[in-house]
DNA sequence: GCTCAGTTACGATTAAATTCGTATCTAAGC
DNA sequence: GCTTAGATACGAATTTAATCGTAACTGAGC
Protein backbone atom coordinates (compact mmCIF):
# COMPACT_ATOMS: atom_id res chain seq x y z
CA UNK A 1 0.00 0.00 0.00
CA UNK A 2 2.55 2.58 0.79
CA UNK A 3 4.58 1.64 -1.94
CA UNK A 4 1.92 1.53 -4.64
CA UNK A 5 2.86 4.58 -7.17
CA UNK A 6 -0.71 5.83 -6.99
CA UNK A 7 0.23 7.47 -3.44
CA UNK A 8 3.34 9.40 -4.73
CA UNK A 9 2.39 12.75 -5.60
CA UNK A 10 4.26 14.36 -8.89
CA UNK A 11 6.51 17.74 -8.29
CA UNK A 12 5.66 20.31 -10.44
CA UNK A 13 8.50 20.06 -12.89
CA UNK A 14 7.32 16.77 -13.09
CA UNK A 15 3.85 17.24 -13.57
CA UNK A 16 4.95 19.39 -16.46
CA UNK A 17 6.55 16.29 -18.47
CA UNK A 18 3.15 14.16 -17.53
CA UNK A 19 0.93 16.92 -19.14
CA UNK A 20 3.46 16.77 -22.24
CA UNK A 21 3.21 12.93 -22.09
CA UNK A 22 -0.89 12.35 -21.31
CA UNK A 23 -1.14 14.58 -24.24
CA UNK A 24 1.48 13.21 -26.94
CA UNK A 25 1.07 9.23 -25.63
CA UNK A 26 4.82 7.77 -25.49
CA UNK A 27 7.35 9.79 -26.81
CA UNK A 28 11.56 9.66 -26.68
CA UNK A 29 13.39 12.52 -24.63
CA UNK A 30 13.70 14.97 -27.86
CA UNK A 31 10.00 15.18 -28.22
CA UNK A 32 9.25 15.48 -24.94
CA UNK A 33 12.27 18.20 -24.84
CA UNK A 34 10.86 19.87 -28.07
CA UNK A 35 7.62 20.27 -26.84
CA UNK A 36 8.47 21.95 -23.39
CA UNK A 37 11.36 24.24 -24.64
CA UNK A 38 8.67 25.66 -26.62
CA UNK A 39 6.95 27.61 -23.69
CA UNK A 40 10.07 26.85 -21.03
CA UNK A 41 13.83 27.35 -21.29
CA UNK A 42 14.92 23.99 -19.97
CA UNK A 43 18.11 22.07 -20.88
CA UNK A 44 17.66 18.42 -22.50
CA UNK A 45 19.87 16.60 -20.08
CA UNK A 46 16.94 18.22 -17.43
CA UNK A 47 14.28 17.07 -19.06
CA UNK A 48 16.74 13.82 -19.66
CA UNK A 49 17.05 13.81 -15.65
CA UNK A 50 13.33 14.46 -14.66
CA UNK A 51 12.21 11.31 -16.43
CA UNK A 52 14.80 9.41 -14.88
CA UNK A 53 13.92 10.01 -11.41
CA UNK A 54 10.16 9.58 -12.40
CA UNK A 55 11.16 6.47 -13.56
CA UNK A 56 12.83 5.43 -10.47
CA UNK A 57 9.54 6.64 -8.48
CA UNK A 58 7.88 4.28 -10.48
CA UNK A 59 5.70 7.76 -12.28
CA UNK A 60 6.67 6.75 -15.34
CA UNK A 61 7.34 3.72 -17.55
CA UNK A 62 10.21 3.25 -20.38
CA UNK A 63 10.56 0.85 -23.37
CA UNK A 64 14.10 0.53 -23.10
CA UNK A 65 14.20 -1.76 -26.19
CA UNK A 66 15.96 0.82 -28.84
CA UNK A 67 18.75 3.13 -28.28
CA UNK A 68 16.64 6.11 -27.78
CA UNK A 69 13.92 5.07 -24.64
CA UNK A 70 10.46 5.87 -25.13
CA UNK A 71 8.52 7.08 -21.77
CA UNK A 72 5.35 6.65 -21.56
CA UNK A 73 2.97 7.99 -18.05
CA UNK A 74 2.49 5.10 -15.74
CA UNK A 75 -0.60 6.55 -14.20
CA UNK A 76 -3.49 8.12 -15.98
CA UNK A 77 -4.21 11.70 -16.14
CA UNK A 78 -7.60 11.32 -14.08
CA UNK A 79 -5.98 8.70 -11.74
CA UNK A 80 -3.17 11.63 -11.20
CA UNK A 81 -5.82 14.44 -11.22
CA UNK A 82 -7.86 13.02 -8.37
CA UNK A 83 -5.21 12.45 -6.50
CA UNK A 84 -3.81 15.90 -6.61
CA UNK A 85 -7.24 17.39 -5.33
CA UNK A 86 -7.84 14.36 -2.72
CA UNK A 87 -4.53 15.95 -1.43
CA UNK A 88 -5.71 19.55 -1.74
CA UNK A 89 -8.77 19.19 0.10
CA UNK A 90 -7.29 17.37 2.67
CA UNK A 91 -4.79 19.75 3.99
CA UNK A 92 -6.59 22.89 2.65
CA UNK A 93 -10.56 22.09 2.73
CA UNK A 94 -10.41 20.20 6.14
CA UNK A 95 -11.56 17.28 3.66
CA UNK A 96 -14.60 18.57 2.66
CA UNK A 97 -15.29 18.06 -1.35
CA UNK A 98 -18.02 20.72 -1.37
CA UNK A 99 -16.36 23.59 0.24
CA UNK A 100 -13.74 22.98 -2.43
CA UNK A 101 -16.26 22.72 -5.19
CA UNK A 102 -17.80 25.97 -3.90
CA UNK A 103 -14.73 27.57 -3.88
CA UNK A 104 -13.40 26.82 -7.72
CA UNK A 105 -16.84 27.77 -8.82
CA UNK A 106 -17.43 31.79 -9.17
CA UNK A 107 -18.63 34.41 -11.05
CA UNK A 108 -16.21 33.83 -13.64
CA UNK A 109 -17.78 30.51 -14.54
CA UNK A 110 -19.50 30.06 -17.88
CA UNK A 111 -23.40 29.14 -18.46
CA UNK A 112 -21.74 26.15 -20.50
CA UNK A 113 -19.92 24.78 -17.77
CA UNK A 114 -22.75 25.78 -15.28
CA UNK A 115 -24.92 23.27 -17.53
CA UNK A 116 -22.14 20.44 -17.29
CA UNK A 117 -21.58 20.85 -13.79
CA UNK A 118 -25.30 20.38 -13.20
CA UNK A 119 -25.24 17.28 -15.52
CA UNK A 120 -22.88 15.37 -13.58
CA UNK A 121 -25.02 16.31 -10.15
CA UNK A 122 -27.86 14.94 -11.88
CA UNK A 123 -26.15 11.14 -12.81
CA UNK A 124 -24.55 10.72 -9.44
CA UNK A 125 -28.27 11.14 -7.87
CA UNK A 126 -28.80 8.03 -9.59
CA UNK B 1 2.04 42.83 -8.12
CA UNK B 2 4.76 40.16 -8.04
CA UNK B 3 5.74 41.40 -4.63
CA UNK B 4 2.48 41.38 -3.46
CA UNK B 5 1.94 38.81 -0.54
CA UNK B 6 -1.08 37.11 -2.21
CA UNK B 7 1.06 35.41 -5.24
CA UNK B 8 2.85 33.27 -2.43
CA UNK B 9 1.89 30.06 -2.01
CA UNK B 10 2.07 28.41 0.84
CA UNK B 11 4.32 25.31 1.66
CA UNK B 12 2.72 21.99 3.35
CA UNK B 13 4.07 23.30 6.39
CA UNK B 14 3.33 26.69 6.44
CA UNK B 15 -0.12 25.55 5.55
CA UNK B 16 -0.51 23.58 8.33
CA UNK B 17 0.11 26.42 10.33
CA UNK B 18 -2.24 28.93 8.53
CA UNK B 19 -4.82 25.82 9.08
CA UNK B 20 -4.30 26.84 12.82
CA UNK B 21 -4.28 30.53 12.86
CA UNK B 22 -7.78 30.70 10.74
CA UNK B 23 -9.49 28.29 13.10
CA UNK B 24 -7.66 30.06 16.45
CA UNK B 25 -7.67 32.92 15.67
CA UNK B 26 -4.44 35.39 16.79
CA UNK B 27 -2.05 33.35 18.76
CA UNK B 28 1.60 32.95 20.07
CA UNK B 29 4.16 30.44 19.37
CA UNK B 30 3.39 28.38 22.03
CA UNK B 31 -0.38 28.49 21.31
CA UNK B 32 0.27 27.21 17.86
CA UNK B 33 2.51 24.34 18.41
CA UNK B 34 0.26 23.17 21.64
CA UNK B 35 -2.23 22.78 18.70
CA UNK B 36 0.23 21.09 15.88
CA UNK B 37 2.27 18.60 18.57
CA UNK B 38 -1.05 17.13 18.72
CA UNK B 39 -1.14 15.53 15.61
CA UNK B 40 2.80 16.00 15.02
CA UNK B 41 5.88 15.51 16.52
CA UNK B 42 7.11 19.06 15.57
CA UNK B 43 9.83 20.56 17.51
CA UNK B 44 8.52 24.23 19.50
CA UNK B 45 11.88 25.61 17.33
CA UNK B 46 10.55 24.74 14.16
CA UNK B 47 7.10 25.91 14.66
CA UNK B 48 8.67 29.47 15.59
CA UNK B 49 11.62 29.28 12.79
CA UNK B 50 8.51 27.93 10.19
CA UNK B 51 6.62 31.40 11.39
CA UNK B 52 9.77 33.82 11.26
CA UNK B 53 10.00 32.61 7.47
CA UNK B 54 6.12 33.11 7.19
CA UNK B 55 6.54 36.94 8.19
CA UNK B 56 9.40 37.48 6.14
CA UNK B 57 7.23 36.30 3.28
CA UNK B 58 4.30 38.48 5.00
CA UNK B 59 2.04 35.27 5.22
CA UNK B 60 1.60 36.19 8.52
CA UNK B 61 1.49 39.38 10.33
CA UNK B 62 2.94 39.66 13.83
CA UNK B 63 2.44 41.84 17.29
CA UNK B 64 5.52 42.14 18.88
CA UNK B 65 4.26 44.40 21.25
CA UNK B 66 4.80 41.57 24.32
CA UNK B 67 7.52 39.50 25.00
CA UNK B 68 5.25 36.38 23.05
CA UNK B 69 4.91 37.67 20.02
CA UNK B 70 1.47 37.28 18.63
CA UNK B 71 1.00 35.37 14.84
CA UNK B 72 -1.75 36.16 12.31
CA UNK B 73 -2.64 35.14 8.98
CA UNK B 74 -2.30 37.78 6.69
CA UNK B 75 -4.81 36.53 4.13
CA UNK B 76 -8.29 35.15 4.59
CA UNK B 77 -8.65 30.93 4.71
CA UNK B 78 -11.29 32.20 1.68
CA UNK B 79 -8.48 33.80 -0.29
CA UNK B 80 -5.67 31.21 0.15
CA UNK B 81 -8.17 28.39 -1.12
CA UNK B 82 -8.81 30.54 -4.11
CA UNK B 83 -4.93 30.50 -4.43
CA UNK B 84 -4.61 26.94 -3.92
CA UNK B 85 -7.76 26.07 -6.16
CA UNK B 86 -6.32 28.56 -9.00
CA UNK B 87 -2.53 27.04 -8.73
CA UNK B 88 -3.93 23.66 -9.70
CA UNK B 89 -6.36 24.06 -12.37
CA UNK B 90 -3.61 25.75 -14.08
CA UNK B 91 -0.98 23.38 -13.40
CA UNK B 92 -3.34 19.58 -13.71
CA UNK B 93 -6.52 20.61 -15.58
CA UNK B 94 -5.33 22.81 -18.59
CA UNK B 95 -7.24 26.17 -17.03
CA UNK B 96 -10.16 24.56 -16.80
CA UNK B 97 -12.37 25.21 -13.42
CA UNK B 98 -14.80 23.35 -15.13
CA UNK B 99 -12.81 20.22 -15.73
CA UNK B 100 -11.46 20.07 -11.62
CA UNK B 101 -14.80 20.32 -10.68
CA UNK B 102 -16.68 17.35 -12.27
CA UNK B 103 -13.24 15.46 -11.11
CA UNK B 104 -13.83 16.54 -7.41
CA UNK B 105 -16.97 15.24 -7.49
CA UNK B 106 -17.53 11.49 -7.72
CA UNK B 107 -20.34 8.84 -6.20
CA UNK B 108 -19.31 9.21 -2.81
CA UNK B 109 -20.34 12.47 -2.57
CA UNK B 110 -23.65 12.64 -0.58
CA UNK B 111 -26.98 14.05 -1.52
CA UNK B 112 -26.41 17.39 0.94
CA UNK B 113 -23.49 18.34 -0.93
CA UNK B 114 -25.07 17.34 -4.15
CA UNK B 115 -28.00 20.22 -3.12
CA UNK B 116 -25.89 22.58 -1.97
CA UNK B 117 -23.43 22.97 -4.96
CA UNK B 118 -26.94 22.84 -7.28
CA UNK B 119 -28.33 26.17 -4.82
CA UNK B 120 -24.59 27.76 -5.65
CA UNK B 121 -24.71 27.17 -9.22
CA UNK B 122 -28.28 28.61 -9.37
CA UNK B 123 -26.97 31.65 -7.26
CA UNK B 124 -24.39 32.02 -9.88
CA UNK B 125 -26.49 32.03 -13.02
CA UNK B 126 -28.36 35.35 -11.75
C1' DG C 1 19.55 44.35 41.05
C1' DC C 2 19.49 39.07 40.34
C1' DT C 3 17.72 34.96 38.74
C1' DC C 4 15.66 32.04 35.70
C1' DA C 5 11.77 30.47 33.02
C1' DG C 6 10.25 31.41 28.82
C1' DT C 7 11.14 33.78 24.60
C1' DT C 8 13.24 34.95 20.08
C1' DA C 9 17.25 34.75 17.04
C1' DC C 10 20.69 32.40 14.65
C1' DG C 11 23.00 29.05 12.24
C1' DA C 12 23.82 24.37 10.85
C1' DT C 13 22.08 20.13 9.01
C1' DT C 14 19.41 17.20 6.19
C1' DA C 15 16.61 16.11 2.38
C1' DA C 16 14.33 17.00 -1.92
C1' DA C 17 13.87 19.39 -6.27
C1' DT C 18 15.92 21.33 -10.17
C1' DT C 19 19.43 22.25 -13.28
C1' DC C 20 22.96 21.09 -16.44
C1' DG C 21 27.99 19.99 -17.82
C1' DT C 22 30.65 16.24 -19.00
C1' DA C 23 31.65 11.46 -19.61
C1' DT C 24 30.38 7.42 -21.63
C1' DC C 25 28.06 4.47 -24.61
C1' DT C 26 25.99 2.74 -29.08
C1' DA C 27 24.54 1.83 -33.48
C1' DA C 28 24.13 3.41 -38.22
C1' DG C 29 26.55 4.59 -42.28
C1' DC C 30 30.63 4.70 -44.73
C1' DG D 1 36.01 -1.84 -38.35
C1' DC D 2 35.90 3.34 -37.82
C1' DT D 3 33.74 7.47 -37.11
C1' DT D 4 30.55 10.22 -35.14
C1' DA D 5 25.90 11.95 -34.19
C1' DG D 6 22.95 11.33 -30.84
C1' DA D 7 21.65 8.96 -26.91
C1' DT D 8 21.99 7.73 -21.71
C1' DA D 9 24.39 7.94 -17.28
C1' DC D 10 26.64 10.26 -13.75
C1' DG D 11 27.77 13.56 -10.58
C1' DA D 12 28.02 18.18 -8.93
C1' DA D 13 26.00 22.70 -7.85
C1' DT D 14 22.15 25.42 -6.44
C1' DT D 15 17.94 26.36 -4.30
C1' DT D 16 14.22 25.64 -1.20
C1' DA D 17 11.93 23.34 2.57
C1' DA D 18 12.04 21.52 7.03
C1' DT D 19 14.10 20.55 11.36
C1' DC D 20 16.12 21.60 15.63
C1' DG D 21 20.13 22.63 18.95
C1' DT D 22 22.08 26.31 21.15
C1' DA D 23 22.91 31.10 22.07
C1' DA D 24 21.16 35.26 23.44
C1' DC D 25 17.78 38.03 25.31
C1' DT D 26 13.94 39.78 28.56
C1' DG D 27 10.90 40.74 32.03
C1' DA D 28 8.42 39.10 36.20
C1' DG D 29 9.15 37.98 40.82
C1' DC D 30 11.99 37.79 44.66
Amino acid sequence: MAHDNSSVKPTEAELTLLNVLWKMGPATVRQIHEVVSQTQKTGYTTVLKILQIMHEKSLVIRDESNRAHVYAAANSQTQTQSSLIKDLISKAFGGSTSKLVMRALDESTSAQEIDDIRKLLNSLEK
